[in-house]
DNA sequence: CTCTCGATGCGCT
DNA sequence: GCGCATCGAGAGA
């Protein structure tokens, strides 16, 4: 299957996380592929986004959002758990989409062992089970997409516009302005969303 | 099914 | 010290 480029994450924001349903995220481990289509993301528009990481301005952890698309942000949350972001716009411009839910495609025995007794879509139906399925952690933040070997996004079977939902964003909380804008993207009626709605 | 709550580490004020 | 872009277990209906 086909990398996807760094032309393809250098737009803006919305645009990205739109197009990003039906690709496949990518991850290599020890040699074996496991991999799964994006069914479900949530954009974050940098510093004015009241519910972005960018929000106070540059800091150690949201460095990546600044840095150069097509890179992974990844970071640790509520003392277990990981998010994957993949870096949008230019650098200079701290934007990211959350990668909250995947279809298991690939290597999914894998993926079970890494959740074990759970069901195909329960392994990644999450933005913090997707990265338990993957392994994904610290260790891949400020990876780059476009030319790793570890992690990266592959072309998939296109998402028609007819498939598509946009909602609220899902576990934001503070400003009311935040919680309302309709940046999360989703496969409308898809089996492995995540859970809240 | 719904709701509530604890786990648990760390970045930031 | 507070609060978090989460999850899973347990209780109740």
């Amino acid at each position: 299957m086909k990398r996807l480029r760094r032309e393809f994450f250098a737009r803006p924001t919305l645009n990205v996380a739109r197009a990003l349903l039906g690709q496949r995220v990518v991850r290599s481990l020890d040699g074996r592929r496991l991999a799964g289509r994006i069914v479900e993301v949530e954009a974050y528009l940098g510093e004015a986004d009241l519910a972005s990481h960018a929000r106070p301005g540059r800091t150690r952890r949201n460095a990546p959002m600044y840095g150069p698309p097509g890179h992974a942000y990844v970071y640790f949350i509520y003392g277990m758990y990981h998010c994957l972001n993949v870096v949008t716009e230019t650098e200079g411009s701290p934007a990211a989409v959350l990668i909250r839910a995947l279809e298991p495609l690939e290597g999914v025995e894998i993926m079970r062992c890494h959740r074990p007794g759970r069901s195909d879509c329960d392994l990644t139906n999450g933005p913090g089970k997707l990265c338990q399925a993957l392994a994904i952690d610290r260790a891949l933040n400020c990876a780059d997409l476009c030319q790793g070997n570890l992690l990266w996004i592959e072309a998939g079977p296109s998402v028609s516009d007819g498939q598509v939902a946009t909602s609220p964003r899902v576990g934001v909380r503070g400003d009311a302005r935040a919680r309302i804008v309709p940046w999360r993207f989703y496969v409308a009626g898809h089996p492995c969303l995540s859970r809240r709605h």
